[in-house]
Formats: structure tokens, C-alpha cells, sequence
DNA sequence: GTCTATAGATTGATAGAC
DNA sequence: GTCTATCAATCTATAGAC
């Protein structure tokens, strides 16, 4: 039986690996990041991550699973809530409702405890990345969630064709994604010069509550417009 | 001098290089395109690359200063218009017209007869792309138009705060990003499988104009939530 | 479990014959 | 301008000592 020590380096270096490998596969890409780069940022051997994960793609699939299960867990719990609570007072839920279901514990992620910062950003990515690995995975795993979402925005909004309703939740998918990208963007772009456009401090800018609001204004008027 | 054929020739290599890496850079993204993929696809020699664009980036901006160059004209002179327009009649420009004339020309690209098919879904790549030659090239590009884009904007909406409307252009922008790269995404899903929620064929879901409707009204109404 | 060393494949780019 | 052949670097993945 191992010691201690030992134990908790191994735990250490797989979560090490993990950290790193979500931090660089969010700003570089999964094409664009090399696993030398993985380990060089988490201080582990490069034999470690085939050692832990087997492959490249499993690792990115054991990031992707780090978070997304509990994450999906809370999306699914609040979606049901929303219809349930409507169910049960005979009414429709209302799209904003349903939206902020979906869209704050995504979001709210970024500040959790867990410190799982660059996770959103690496949703962003995957939700627009070409890599069929990538996407594979991403949508094996939000597939569900996604189809709750669409099926409560259907009860929310029954007049709208299911045609409108389809490019309305890709349009409100797009600019969540894109906000989740443009937050690390701004972070690195403090040396390379602002965004266009971009008004105060970044950090006033990307506050990750703030944000959420103007997303859900913006969102919640185009779904019902 | 050289005789016809061979001018015609050279001339040929190059367009089908571009049109090639347009083709698959829009669908695999920059760094997950060989230069071996491209001259495959291109049916020229490997080196002709090298040989007329130099390097794989400045192939890339080649590709983008082919189509972004008269598509920005035509963007500026649309935003120009809107302004000018609004100031003769003493009023302020509407946020919906502002919208139009940097949306309308940027997705009807895609139905051009230059045959532009790919490169509306290289623009909505670029806008995402985590790759620092391909956010280089298309920011260098792309700035003056979306600083055109923002001052109409604060024209049309001088209640809006900076820091608002700089948020909701972004997610303007990542819709409309997400709707070029789902378009492609759709084409070659027939064979992998619908995406969630398409309720209709393929081919009617993507239909340009129709779509640009559908996102125009998304987006306007978000902007003057 | 961690390390060194390296296999095996692929990449961007170039030299030189034609 | 186009071709073959190849370089040098990089990549993922693995074998085997410790």
C-alpha cells in the first residue's frame, strides 16, 4: 500500500495536468496545444498524460467531463425547475426564465469555488470549434441539456415556428459563446491594446455578473421579439 | 514574354491554391489545415505554395484580403450611407438600419457570384479563431469597419452606455459569427446527423436571406432591449 | 508512477533539376 | 513555374530503466 506522499503527488500531477491542459486547450485551441505544452505548464513528465489519460483526446474528454457533469447536473436541475414551477400554476414559463436557467450557472462558473476559470472559455470554444474530436465530445455531452433547453423555450414560446425558434437558441448560443471568448481575449489583451470599442478597465467590463445581466437582456428580447 | 497558356496557368494555380485554403480553413480551421491538404484539394505541386504566397500565414492573408477588401467597401459605404441619410433629415439613424448595413452584405456574401461560399464561414471562424496570426490578420482587416459599426451604433442609441453597447455588439457579433459557422456545420451534418432542434430540411434552414431575417430581427431587438 | 530515450508520422519550408 | 526529393523541426505515443 502506497504512502501518503505518494498518493497525493499522483492526485497532484493528474490534476495539474488537468488544470493546464483546460487553461491552454481554452485560449490555444485542442489543435493548439501540443501536450509538451500541457506538461511543461504542469510541471509533469510528458509520458505522464498517456500514463493518466491514455490519449490526447481522452484527456480532453476528461476535461471536458471534470465539469460538465456537475455543470449539466445544474442547467438540467434549473430548466426542470422552470417547467415544474410553470406546470404546477398552470402556465406558461417565460422565456426569460428559462433562458437564465440555461444560461447564469454557464456562466457563473467562472467565479465558482472551484476556480474553474477558463472552463467557460473552453465551452465557448467548443461550441464553435471545427475539430470533429472537439465537437464529438462537447455534443455527446451537452446534447441533453441542449435538447431540455430547446423543448422549454418550446413551451415558453409556442407561437414561434420551430424554425424561428431553432436560430433563435444558435443566435443566443453564438453570443454566449462568443462572450465567454471575448473574456479571455480581453485578458490577454491588456498588453496588446484594448478591444474596439471596449469603454472602462477591463476587469469593470468582465465582471462576470454584470455581463450575465446584459447577456440576458439581450437574449430575452430577441427570443420574444 | 510568355504565351498565353502559360500566364493562364499560373494565373489558375493561384486561384485554386486560394480557393482551396478558403475552402478549408473555413471548415478546419487554420491550424488544422496542412499545406499538403491544400495543394491536394488545389491539385498543384506542394511548393507552389511557397512559391506564390511565400509562407501558410501569408497564404491565409491572401485568402482574407481577396474577399475582405471589396466586402469591406462595401460594408463602409452602407454605414457611411445610413449616417449620412440620418443627418440630412436632422434625425438619428435607426439601430436596425445600422444592423442591416453591416449584417445584410457580410452574410449575402454567401450567395455572391463570386462563389464565395466558404469564406462568410472563414469571417464567423476568424471572429472565434484562438490563433494569433489568423485574430492578427483579420483584426488589421476588420478594425476600421467594426469602429464604423460602433459609432453608428452610438449614433442610433446615445442612451445606451459605452459600456452596454459595447457588450451587445459582441454578442451582434458572435450570433451572427455562430450563424456563418452552423451554416457550413449543416452541410456536412446530412450525413452525421441533424443538429438538435433543425426541424426542417437542410436546405430551408440555411436559406441566406431567410436566415438574415431571422437575425436581423434577433439582434435589433436585443440591441434596443 | 516517473523518468529518459526514441520510434514513427507529419509538418512547413527549401534546394535544384527541368 | 512546376516538379522531385529532402531537410529540420515538431508532434503523439510508447518502450523500458529506475
Amino acid at each position: 500500500m502506497a504512502d501518503n506522499s505518494t498518493v497525493l503527488t499522483q492526485i497532484d500531477t493528474k490534476k495539474r495536468i488537468l488544470d493546464a491542459a483546460e487553461r491552454l486547450f481554452a485560449r490555444n485551441g485542442f489543435q493548439g496545444t501540443s501536450m509538451r505544452a500541457i506538461t511543461g505548464e504542469a510541471k509533469a513528465n510528458l509520458a505522464a498524460v498517456n500514463y493518466h489519460f491514455g490519449t490526447k483526446e481522452a484527456l480532453l474528454e476528461a476535461v471536458f467531463e471534470r465539469r460538465l457533469v456537475p455543470l449539466n447536473k445544474t442547467r438540467t436541475d434549473r430548466l426542470e425547475a422552470v417547467r415544474d414551477s410553470a406546470r404546477s400554476e398552470a402556465r406558461r414559463p417565460s422565456a426569460r426564465d428559462v433562458l437564465r436557467a440555461f444560461i447564469e450557472p454557464t456562466i457563473a462558473f467562472a467565479v465558482s469555488k472551484e476556480g474553474a476559470g477558463d472552463f467557460p472559455t473552453l465551452i465557448g470554444r467548443a461550441i464553435i470549434d471545427p475539430d470533429d474530436a472537439v465537437r464529438k465530445i462537447f455534443l455527446r455531452h451537452v446534447g441533453p441539456v441542449f435538447h431540455l433547453l430547446i423543448d422549454a423555450l418550446r413551451e415558453a414560446l409556442p407561437e414561434l415556428s420551430a424554425h424561428a425558434l431553432f436560430w433563435r437558441v444558435h443566435f443566443t448560443i453564438g453570443a454566449m459563446g462568443h462572450t465567454c471568448h471575448i473574456r479571455t481575449m480581453a485578458e490577454t489583451m491588456q498588453t496588446t491594446g484594448k478591444p474596439h470599442g471596449l469603454p472602462d478597465g477591463v476587469a469593470a467590463a468582465c465582471d462576470a455578473e454584470a455581463m450575465t445581466e446584459m447577456l440576458m437582456n439581450f437574449v430575452s428580447a430577441g427570443m420574444e421579439a
